[in-house]
This record gives C-alpha cells, sequence and structure tokens, in this order.
DNA sequence: ATGAAAGCGCTAACAG
DNA sequence: CTGTTAGCGCTTTCAT
C-alpha cells in the first residue's frame, strides 16, 4: 500500500481549485471562505500534506537552520553544548545541522563550505586544535552571514563570543591547590594557539604568583590527551619525584596522568595531588574521584544560539560584537 | 568589505549570456565552446560561486541527504556509529542530518517529520527507550523512502538491520565468568521491549543452561543506567552475599554496581566478578578495568550507511530486507 | 472570494 | 554553439 507525498499543487488539482487558493486556506487568510478552508484543511490533513520545506526556503531565502561546527561530538560537555543549542533553537523554530571537524582544519573549511551551500542563516562554530587561520570566517563574514564563536574561539574576528572563565576557573582551582599546602607543580597545557589554553595557563600563573612562587619553577608540558600522557609518560615520571601537584588543562589528560603515577607507585592525593578541568562524567566515576572546574555547557549553548538568531532575526541592526563569559565553578573531590 | 552570493542568473546578466550556457559552461558540457568556458568558470571562482542546494533539490527531487535519529549523541558507541555513517555518507556525496531522540518516543516522532519535511532520502534509526509503537515509520516506509534500522531495532518492519550479535556476546561473556568458577549470578538487564535487551538476556539464560544451571536461579533487575542502580542499591546490596558475579546490559551500569559494592566492602573481582557490554572508553579507565564486550560501532555505522545509500541508488529494484549481524569480541580486563 | 502570473535558482528539452 | 522555455513547490502581488 503505497502512499505518496502531496504538493499544494496536487491539491489543487484534486480539488479542482488554484494553488494559490489553498495556500492561503493553509494558513487561514482572511478572505478565504470557510467551506474552502474546511474542504482544503480536511484534504490537507487526510492525504498528511507537509509543505516542502526546500520551496519555502528557496523563495524565503531563509532556511530557518542554524549551522554548527563542532571539534568532536563525543565529548561531554559538547554535547552538552549541543543540547543547549538545540534546545533553545527548537524553542524558536529554528533547526541545527551539525557538523563535526574531527580537529581538522581541513574538514572545518569543508564544512563551513557545506553549511554556506545550504544556506544555513547563521553559523555557531567552536575552532579545531589546528585552526590558526581563521580567514575563511572572515569570508563568510563578508557575506553578512553571522557567525558565533563558542569555548574555542577566535579574537581576530569581530564576532559575537561565548566562553567560560578559564583564567578565573584556573586561577581558583589552583589556589585550591596552593591552599592544600601544595608548591610544587606540574600544568599540562594545550598548544598555544587555542585562546582557552592561553588563558587557563594565565590563571594558574597568576595563583602562583598570587603566593608568592615563581611560575617559572613549575613544569609545563605541552600535553592535553589521554594519549598525550602515555605518549611522555618517560618525560613525566621523571619530573613526578619533584612535584606535589598536577593541574591538567582538561580532565582526560588529567585522569590519564593520574592512572599513571598511581600504576608507578605514588598515592593520590598524599604524594601528588592531581586536578583537572571541564567536570566531565567521568571526573566523578575515576578513582579517586577528581577536583575539577565545571563548566556551563549546556548554557552556553543556549547563550551562543540566543546570540545568534538574534542576529539573524534583525539582519539589518548594528549589534556590535558581544562577549558571554561565563563562571566557572570548583568541585572539589578527593585528588586533591 | 561585503560579498554576495551569485546565482547562475547573476553571472550571466554579467556576463551577458544566457543563464543555461553558464550552467553548462560550470559543469563541462561538450557543446560549449572553450573560450565561453574559460570565462564562465574564471568568473565563477571570482566571485566564489557556489550551487543553491536547495534549488538543485527542488529541482532534482534528491537531497542527497540521510536523516539520522539516534537515542543519545553523548554515548561513545553511538558516536562511533555516527562517525562510521558519516564517513561512508560523505565518501559517496551523502550529507547527513543528525537528530536526537533523547530515549523519548514523542521526540523522535517530532524528529521523523522533520526529516521528512526536508526530503531526506533515506533515514538510519536507532529505537529510543521507550518506542514500542513503530507505526510512525511505517509510514513513512509507505512514501517509499527507505529506513535501516541499527542496534535498537523493531523486528516487525520490513527494513533493513543491522545489529550486534547481543546474544553470542552475552553468551560468550557469561561463560567467561562460568569458565572463572562463577556460579550465582545477578543480571540488570534493559526493559523488555528492546530486542537487544532480549538477545543478551537470552545469551546468558544459554550460558547457565550450558553449564547445567538453571537460569531461573540468577537474581535479574531492570536496571540500566547508573541513575537506575543508584537508586536500587538497597535491592542491590541485598542481593550481594549471595552472589559472585554481576553481569550487567551494559557497561554504565556495570561500572555503577562495580563501585557500589566497593562501596560496601566488596572487593572486585575476588567477592564479586563483574562484567559489562559494550566497550565504552570508560571500562579500560575505571578499577579494576571492566571486562565487557566490544560491539563494532564504527563498522556498524559504515554498514547501515552503505546499505541505505544502496536502496536509495536503486529505488526501482526491489531488495528483500537484510539483516547484518556484527561479531562481539570478549574483552577480558581486570573485573572478572 | 478566487485565480493567473511571476519568481526564488537551477537544469534539460527543444529550438535555432 | 547558445538561447528560450518550462517546471520543481511555494507565496504574493495584481486582477477579476
Amino acid at each position: 500500500m503505497k502512499s505518496r507525498i502531496f504538493s499544494i499543487n496536487d491539491i489543487a488539482r484534486e480539488l479542482n481549485i488554484s494553488a494559490s487558493t489553498v495556500s492561503r486556506a493553509l494558513k487561514d487568510h482572511p478572505d478565504i471562505s470557510e467551506e474552502t478552508k474546511k474542504l482544503v484543511k480536511d484534504f490537507a490533513q487526510k492525504v498528511n500534506y507537509r509543505p516542502n520545506v526546500l520551496a519555502l526556503s528557496l523563495r524565503s531565502r531563509r532556511t530557518n537552520t542554524l549551522g554548527l561546527i563542532i571539534p568532536e561530538i563525543a565529548h561531554h560537555f559538547f554535547s552538552s553544548i549541543v543540547s543547549g543549542i538545540e534546545e533553545f533553537a527548537y524553542g524558536n523554530s529554528f533547526r541545527v545541522i551539525i557538523c563535526q571537524s574531527n580537529e581538522d582544519q581541513a574538514r572545518e573549511f569543508i564544512n563551513l563550505q557545506a553549511l554556506i551551500d545550504h544556506r544555513v542563516d547563521g553559523i555557531l562554530v567552536s575552532a579545531s586544535k589546528n585552526t590558526v587561520n581563521f580567514e575563511h570566517f572572515r569570508k563568510v563574514l563578508e557575506k553578512e552571514i553571522p557567525i558565533v564563536f563558542f569555548d574555542r574561539i577566535s579574537d581576530e574576528l569581530p564576532t559575537d563570543r561565548v566562553i567560560t572563565d578559564d583564567f578565573e576557573g584556573a586561577r581558583s582551582i589552583s589556589r585550591h591547590l596552593l591552599e592544600k599546602g601544595r608548591r610544587k607543580f606540574l600544568h599540562l597545557a594545550t598548544p598555544k594557539n587555542l585562546l582557552l589554553g592561553k588563558d587557563r595557563y594565565r590563571g594558574f600563573q597568576q595563583a602562583l604568583s598570587d603566593y608568592q612562587i615563581n611560575p617559572a619553577d613549575a613544569y609545563v608540558l605541552q600535553c592535553d590527551t589521554r594519549q598525550d600522557v602515555i605518549r611522555m609518560k618517560d618525560q613525566i615520571l621523571r619530573i613526578a619525584p619533584q612535584i606535589d601537584a598536577v593541574f591538567a588543562v582538561n580532565d582526560f589528560s588529567a585522569i590519564a596522568v593520574m592512572q599513571l603515577l598511581q600504576e608507578n607507585g605514588y598515592t593520590i592525593p598524599d604524594d601528588i595531588a592531581v586536578a583537572g578541568f571541564g567536570n566531565d562524567p567521568i571526573a566523578s566515576i575515576v578513582y579517586p574521584s577528581l577536583t575539577t572546574v565545571e563548566q556551563r555547557g549546556f548554557e552556553m549553548g543556549r547563550e551562543s544560539a540566543r546570540l545568534l538568531i538574534e542576529r539573524i532575526e534583525n539582519p539589518s541592526k548594528m549589534i556590535y560584537p558581544r562577549i558571554k563569559v561565563f563562571e566557572s565553578s570548583l568541585i572539589i573531590r578527593n585528588s586533591t
């Protein structure tokens, strides 16, 4: 038993009226008589009529769609952001097309192209780790397609930005370690091109300075994934005897280093305290549970979508780039 | 400095030729002279022309887009599936629109509707936990839009299906526990409406029978998330003294139960061995690391996309529903 | 109260 | 070798 997809023209033909009447009847235009309306609506209902959004978008030059480019869907922080974005977008009749860059600038570029091709009304981006050149985004802005950056932002483009207070987050968790009497640190950092990494590093340095410790005395390794930790284990173990605390730029490297240390006879936190960043669900599951910084992913996603949709709805209005900073909060557990 | 999006008509006007000539030149139609081609292509390049896929799709009645409905993007198994689907789809010039049902049948229905509205060429679905009625999918099939179910499948619809060998996976991990001398089991099961849960339970029962143990002697609780375990902790702890092994239907409930037992003085695996299902990355990170069953998410995704695209490319060809079963493999770690 | 026509961007049949 | 025309599904003047 086959059914088929009816268009307005199909309905018009079946009912022996014109397409424009059908169109008007369907949207309760006052000119149309009640009986015609009923006739059309009943029939539309019966054949399960659904407007073709392609035709709608082609005509209106609006797709009511947001494009989202995200490094990796699998991370809890990012999937919370996605949920936040979707919540706000759906609530305002926008759809979201999700693209993963897989932390690859080339893929990011392809995604961006595809989103433009699909005529999305606006774009949300968290840059990939190896994105150093933001020119492709500038071209999009020149087409008057608004962009909002979140978390992994660029500071060279005049766009709205939504970020965590990375500086304060890093500073407060570092102070927490200092309050616990720790003085000799290893910091696991991200590559330098991400502002986020720079800010977390600065917050860490500031905390040390606050305690009259020379930041230059801290060990710093560029190491921000579980794989990095495994790759650099010899180096880390060589440093381990000189330190009493590790502050990692994210929870995954924090947990990996914690386990590496445990396997090599260190007790956490007695010998070495370990702190992460992000409050991934896994942080509360590992042993010992991980002290970390909560990032408000869902709210950040919602706010990003809000800013973007506001621009889309007011294309002519000149709005200066806005920066929304979300406070992070310290989650103290048993690893410190 | 503003730029704008050029259409074929814009180009035609600028170059004083017809739109069809531009269209043909752009796709290297043999009729067009080399000089015209060069003229058009150079100009198109210069203004960064990109075809409007909405117009293309409207005309061709093909969107080259797959719709994907998935319970939760955040789970590693599902995000692997997504990656597999994307890999095959992109490699064959298809895009993927991802929708999350958040384990909610109502949302699943809305997603399905939205995908149809966008005229996707085919749909991939893993059903939500509370999906009991599959009629909405039947209506889609009646519109001749192909559907492929994966992992959380329905067996009442004549569609292609891609699943893990849940029965054998559960049987082999249960046998492993039996080989380790375990005899008194608790099984944490899913709600009955998912075939997957039924099959894992059957595999478990079969293993017991293989060892002349009455399956009815095993404890069974309906409990398939971390939250469920926490909610049912009293019940579980009451059972704990009678058992020497737990087989959980997924890694999250396995890990939660493992930690609950540890907190209450049990040693894993000495007092009670614990096994999960799925091989989530977290399984290798918890202490002790979790014995589990590997599901080949990426390959399952790729195969699902392959089956779907094959149907899309051969709309007239009558193909009987196919069922692809992926072998699962036992991952033995330290919890058993 | 309804219909005819034009156009969003694109392509293909048909015509020269 | 290139142009004209029509149509994908829809809305919106402008007629009637």
